[in-house]
RNA sequence: GGUGCUUUGGCCGAGUGGUUAGGCACAGGUCUGCAAAACCUGCUACAGCGGUUCGAUUCUGCUAGGCACCUCCA
């Protein structure tokens, strides 16, 4: 098994990944809270954790993948006197809050579905765990490190720190917190402005609620991913993941809620992705300046000159290293449009090519579009070899290697798409008949493109994913580009140049080639 | 104010103490009835000023700009 390494934000270091049960990798993730349609931001860390499970599965790890919905106890504006997100929109738009969660929940699973993201093998509601929750806030209340206060209970960050520290994973100290502390108006109920809600007592109006020990509430925001990662991972788990923005304080306070319940930390490896920016800010719901994820793939939004399709938009994120910012712009979208569809031309040509000397694809699926299954334990079917095939090129092994070195160094995807790329010339510069690939060189690209493009980085080609209706379009193409080829025969070019631009205005693209005519939809 | 990150060629975006990232765009060429695609060639950058070094874009100091978190945010 080829060592994976990852960069732990608790050690800011590049770490050599262990599991703690040899073989099995668990995995927690912070979902989105489902309030409002998710935006290219969101995209990010679907992107990135759905790769990161998919390689583990790849390397030959069984992997318990958890990522959470949110949809109740996030506060707005501030802990104390902030109110629920879900029940705000649920008021501002005479609903059921249920109903707002399950609008947006679906929406989102479709968002996710459409970027070939593969659901998680538990998707936990914090909505569903509330008895956990207020199990837990007993323990860290019978451990000493909560308080009450009118009805709501508080955890105490000072008394916490003085035995261990608060502020272990964004590297800062409680003095620091103390004097970035905002002193908020109107009367708390909290001793010190950084102590944050465990249980939030609700006023008679809320309509989200549940009893407790401590009279009708709601958990606080940090509260689920403790309980919900324990219930489903165990006491101490491998892998936790989010947006790095989610780093202080949600994931500070879910350690020392860990701590406080159970005694540990309970993550060994925090994992966080960077933001997406526009204009070089943070796109974000409260700067306004967010696309959402439907609005993209329709292009309709202000700053959109035209639709991107999901696909460009997961190459667009692959192109850049998690841990980086990235920028949008028409621009870059484009440039990963056009990427993208020369790394898919490239596996058609390289299936032709190795079809030639008996090399097939080993990954089902339809050919040229060999999207793995979206069912859990599905998603990849070969594990990553060790080495590429038997007696292949020095060129090609060197690609191979490269590629698995890019991915397990802590998930370098652009470096590994670098690779590829060089990959592509070299199918390009055989099918040119300039260069030639031996089988085994056929044998490891295509093994190569159907386990890390396909598999991996899970790109897929969405034109030719639309089944029967395929066949049919097919058939008639090989009809009319009969035609225009007694067209061309003819020396007819008005004829053979009208019959390819009325294809090109319904979406069909006809490349003249050495070996005859060929097509592409949209 | 506190903490941390960052500044790469027309754009996006990797990386490194001395050797080509890659993609997109652009220019010239090959091929083609034309077009497209592909291939070949060209474009060779690392904010500014010092320091360490035989040598720095890469380490270090300062300056300037940008960003993130400190309040909800992926």
């Amino acid at each position: 098994m080829k060592n994976l390494f990852l960069v732990n934000t608790l050690s800011h270091q590049k770490e050599l990944f262990k599991p703690i049960n040899p073989g099995h990798v668990g995995m927690y993730v912070c979902g989105p809270t489902v309030y409002g349609d998710a935006h290219l931001g969101h995209a990010r860390p679907g992107v990135t954790y759905d790769v990161l499970q998919r390689l583990l599965r790849h390397l030959g790890y069984k992997v318990r993948y958890v990522r959470n919905i949110t949809d109740v106890g996030h506060l707005e504006h501030d802990a104390d006197e902030g109110e629920d997100k879900i029940a705000k929109k649920a008021r501002l738009e005479q609903l059921e809050p249920m109903e707002v969660v399950q609008n947006y929940t679906l929406r989102y699973h479709e968002a996710m579905r459409l970027l070939n993201v593969a659901p998680p093998s538990i998707e936990p509601r914090a909505s569903g765990h509330i008895v956990e929750q207020i199990g837990t806030v007993q323990k860290i209340l019978d451990a000493g490190y909560a308080y009450e206060s009118n009805g709501s209970i508080y955890f105490d960050v000072e008394k916490y720190n003085k035995y261990y520290r608060y502020g272990i994973l964004s590297g800062r100290n409680l003095d620091d917190t103390r004097e970035g502390t905002r002193t908020l108006d109107g009367q708390s109920d909290k001793k010190a402005p950084y102590d944050f809600a465990l249980w939030k007592k609700a006023e008679p109006q809320h309509i989200m609620k549940w009893p407790s020990p401590w009279g009708e509430g709601f958990p606080g925001w940090h509260l689920e991913c403790s309980c919900m990662g324990e219930k489903y991972l165990g006491h101490e788990f491998d892998i936790h993941g989010g947006g790095m923005d989610l780093m202080f304080p949600h994931h500070e306070c879910e350690i020392a809620q860990n701590v406080a319940s159970r005694g540990t930390q309970g993550v060994h490896y925090w994992v966080h992705n960077n933001m997406i920016t526009i204009n070089g800010q943070k796109m974000g719901k409260s700067l306004g300046n967010f696309i959402t994820l439907p609005e993209l793939f329709a292009g309709n939004h202000p700053k959109l000159e035209r639709a991107y399709s999901p696909m460009t938009i997961r190459f667009f994120i692959l192109q850049a290293h998690y841990r980086s910012t990235l920028d949008f712009s028409n621009e870059a979208l484009g440039a990963a449009e056009k990427g993208l569809k020369r790394i898919l031309a490239a596996y058609k040509d390289l299936l032709s090519l190795a079809k030639a000397q008996g090399v097939e694809s080993t990954i089902k699926g339809t050919e040229g579009n060999p999207a793995p299954a979206m069912v859990y334990g599905e998603l990849i079917d070969s594990v990553a070899p060790d080495a590429p095939a038997e007696g292949c090129s020095p060129q090609v092994a060197a690609i191979f290697e490269g590629v698995y070195e890019a991915l397990c160094d802590d998930m370098n995807t652009p470096i590994a798409l670098s690779h590829l790329f060089d990959a592509v010339k070299m199918i390009n510069t055989a099918k040119e008949g300039k260069g030639a690939l031996s089988k085994a060189d056929l044998r490891t690209l295509v093994d190569l493109f159907d386990n890390v493009v396909f598999g991996v980085l899970a790109l897929k080609d969405e034109a030719s994913s639309d089944g029967g209706a395929k066949e049919v379009i097919s058939g008639l193409m090989e009809m009319v580009l009969e035609q225009r080829a007694e067209a061309k025969a003819a020396k007819d070019w008005a004829k053979s140049d009208a019959i390819r631009d009325h294809l090109k205005a319904i979406g069909i693209t006809v490349k003249d080639t050495k070996n005859g005519p060929e097509w592409t939809l949209e």
